[in-house]
DNA sequence: TGTAGTGTTTAGATTCGTCTAAAAAAAATA
DNA sequence: TATTTTTTTTAGACGAATCTAAACACTACA
């Protein structure tokens, strides 16, 4: 039905659109998808004509009710192949995003369902992302980057909106981790840099762009 | 380097030429592959510059050092996921070989000396197909057809001849897979059909064509 | 040994996804 | 509002893999 590659537009249309809330501009894509402008006119016509996006030139892009279903599939089996990777292979999680990249376009629903319960119906990938369920439900715990948590409130890191190799390892370093325990105790105004004690115990600062990247949850 | 096609085409070259042995004709290669002759020739002349197949015009093509080495690479992948699906995710051995098919060209050599390791490092396929080791090495065990084996010889099933779902079917229901012990009571020359005793117990008879495709080693 | 038949290769076209260059539309700015 | 800049689309081409039709090479055998 659709291609590997029709399924990467659709996927990175998702995601631009913020979850199919927004328009998306050709250049954006463009650069999502590492490619011209040109070639997405094209791809974003075809997906037109196949009904997966509403499309209108000149006015940008958004998923379809059908292309939506499509990117979320490829999300779940993105997520689900990651948690694979990591709970059963031992992959660190810095390095299964790009395998997981090949493995989502894997073609058998009883392949995806085998999985998840292989892996014990997991709600979240090793970044903290949450898994949609086969009908594209995800499980929504309100979350919030660290920024915005009020002072000296107890909270649990439950995602990250950077998986970049340098950020995991980074948070690997200074010892968060998804599931790890934290409160802010000071912000310093001058930089945006937070002080935080991490597991009741340990204490760091970390910077402004480090904290927008986490996102806890209130225990 | 080689495409997912260019996989293919190798790995149907290496089977046809049962394993490097003698060199495969255009027609049979586009049956294999499930094109026309014409599409065939264009992609060994395509491997051949790559070096990937010996070939001259008319004369067939057989893999070259390298085009093997790309075969038993995708044929071990194929294998140890076949391996996956049935001992982890509880497939039956008459589904696995279109997963397979897909997965065996994810492209990420850690990932297979991991799922290698999760699977305990498996000799053979759940066919009792040999799987070989990272440098193409297979764990030779000298099998034979169960119409070859010598009356009342103690043996076990290692591997089967035809993989369709239709044979490992029958095999079900009669009761023999692979480690089934069993031994050869009696031949019926008048249709080459074989009185077995699987188990020290159970008594069947079965066809000649069956008995062909079941392949048996002495214990 | 000439010829019919089979097997194989070449020629030319098609689809998919991509590219560069140029044209057109929209947005920004003067 | 007129002009410049940016964004987007169109035009035309290309490589990969495929196809059909036609030409060519090898084989069999009369
Ligand atoms: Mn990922
Ligand atoms: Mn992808
Ligand atoms: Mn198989
Ligand atoms: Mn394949």
């Amino acid at each position: 039905m659709f291609s590997f590659v029709e399924e990467n537009y659709l996927k990175a249309i998702y995601h631009l659109s913020d979850h199919g809330r927004k328009s998306v501009s050709t250049n954006s894509l463009a650069e999502e998808m590492q490619t011209t402008a040109a070639s997405v006119s094209d791809m974003v016509a075809k997906l037109s004509k196949k009904k997966a996006v509403d499309y209108q030139k000149y006015k940008g892009v958004n998923v379809s009710g059908k292309g939506k279903e499509v990117a979320l599939r490829v999300i779940r089996k993105h997520r689900l192949w990651e948690v694979f990777l990591v709970d059963k292979l031992k992959f660190h999680w810095d390095e299964v995003h790009e395998i997981a990249e090949q493995l989502e376009h894997i073609k058998s629903p009883l392949l995806i369902s085998r999985l998840d319960e292989f892996l014990d119906f997991p709600k979240h990938d090793p970044h903290g992302d949450p898994i949609p369920d086969e009908n594209g439900i995800f499980s929504t715990v309100k979350k919030v980057a660290l920024t915005e948590l009020e002072l000296n409130t107890p909270a649990q890191v439950v995602a990250v909106n950077d998986s970049s190799s340098a950020f995991l390892k980074y948070l690997d370093k200074v010892g968060v981790s998804i599931g790890t325990k934290l409160k802010v105790e000071d912000t310093n105004e001058f930089d945006g840099s937070l002080d935080i004690i991490i597991n009741q115990q340990k204490a760091l600062t970390i910077s402004q762009t480090a904290a927008q990247n986490i996102l806890v949850a209130n225990i």
